[in-house]
DNA sequence: GCAAAAGTGTTTTGCGTACACCCATGC
DNA sequence: GCATGGGTGTACGCAAAACACTTTTGC
């Protein structure tokens, strides 16, 4: 903040105390691929208030991890995963978005593999739902939903983080339905692979489907490598 | 948050005492464009550690104001600035990067009209800088004001943002100097031309420079109607 | 042999980019 | 008349979009 002067935080917290009653959390919109379709994990509420509603996952802020933190702490805490993708989205902080009192909270997407991990559900009932067929959410946490969908279809135009969203071989199909899922449209299939191998994000696994009832298609993983070579400096200029 | 359970703000607070030594603020990027350049107003710090350092404005979020809000009363208090243009950007949180405490902060650009408002500097130390001639920025400043500038660039390509920092009346040429300004980058005459009169932006102001020293440019000014009048539908078949 | 999806190329169109000359005004 | 910036059009290359037929496998 700007106009800090020179007391600590506590003078300042003893001669503001009403600003220390803004509780601070971070929700997370995490995102899995299953049959199909888009899915978000969502906690059945235990508010009264909210009864039968469901909610994103969240917790309050420590005030010993750093903002950016605390939502990875989140999924492990909650789904077991490690290393998953994460990004901010947004923070949400109208007076009345939580009807316990004032709870300003800051906003992440994640992007799972739904298969590799198989989630330790723990004793809250947490399940998946399509975004085609959302239950009633409690607090703003449709709107914030939203705003993440929002930015997911923006970000897969440019940057290659699908990936997080699949197995580690895939077939170019599954991927297209991945795409078709988020963004809610369909796409021409040459297109769409013209456009992916242009990307330079895939390589070929050498591998095929298995156990298709139809002819086998080639499967694919992820060129984690950043070593684009000529192609990208040719574009910049 | 998606944890709560039914308990009052007050009752997590007791319960969660640490929690509630995080303060929350708002800082603002305050955007300008004179004698051709991108400016930032700065206020000079009044934080010891940060002496001969300047930073953004910003202030304590209040509990009966809604996040979105407090940015508006700050520039309204501080610069005297109505009805500006705002956008969040990002929040930033990490524990050590405000030394008096623990201290998470929303940050919003704007985007003013410099000439228009002469603003009334209070007893506080406001200036303007140029971007491109920084001065030493307190706290994680610069790196907030990096990310700023970054999500004005990205922004101006699609949306007419640019505006609010013109008076209402304005050349073309003036308004390629403010993009090549905010861009970091020379634009091409004609293509630019072209591009903006594509996008529907503009409208003819029936007036001509004064006073230039050279054949006067017309005046333009912003189309806000989101009409696009028949032309579209008439071209269209 | 039939159903179902894989795999593959060409054409068209619009957009971004590069580029040079005449024009109107103040001095 | 000269310096300064205003105003305009064309050609090229690339990328997106539209579009149909053959191939491979399981059953």
């Amino acid at each position: 903040m700007g106009t800090a002067n020179q007391k600590t935080i506590q003078q300042i917290q003893s001669e503001n105390s009403d600003f220390f009653r803004i509780a601070f959390s971070v929700d997370c919109v995490i995102f899995g691929f299953h049959k199909n379709e888009l899915n978000v994990l969502l906690l059945k509420s235990d508010l009264e208030e909210f009864k039968d509603k469901w909610s994103l996952l969240g917790d309050l802020v420590r005030t010993d991890e750093n903002l950016d933190d605390a939502p990875y702490r989140i999924l492990q805490e909650r789904t077991g995963l490690k290393d998953v993708f994460l990004e901010q989205v947004s923070t949400f902080g109208d007076i009345d978005r939580h009807p316990a009192g004032r709870v300003i909270t800051t906003v992440y997407y994640s992007l799972i593999n739904v298969k590799d991990h198989l989630l330790r559900l723990q004793h809250h009932e947490l399940s998946w739902f399509p975004v085609t067929k959302m239950p009633q959410l409690a607090f703003d946490h449709y709107k914030i939903l939203q705003t993440c969908i929002k930015k997911l279809q923006d970000k897969i135009d440019k940057e290659p983080v699908v990936f997080n969203l699949l197995p580690e071989k895939f077939s170019l199909r599954e991927l297209q339905n991945l795409y078709e899922a988020i963004l809610d449209t369909k796409l021409d299939r040459r297109n769409f692979r013209k456009k992916l191998f242009l990307m330079d994000w895939l390589e070929d696994a050498k591998e095929m489907e298995q156990d298709v009832p139809h002819r086998p298609g080639k499967l694919y993983h992820y060129r984690a490598s950043t070593t684009k070579p000529a192609t990208a400096q040719t574009l910049v200029q």
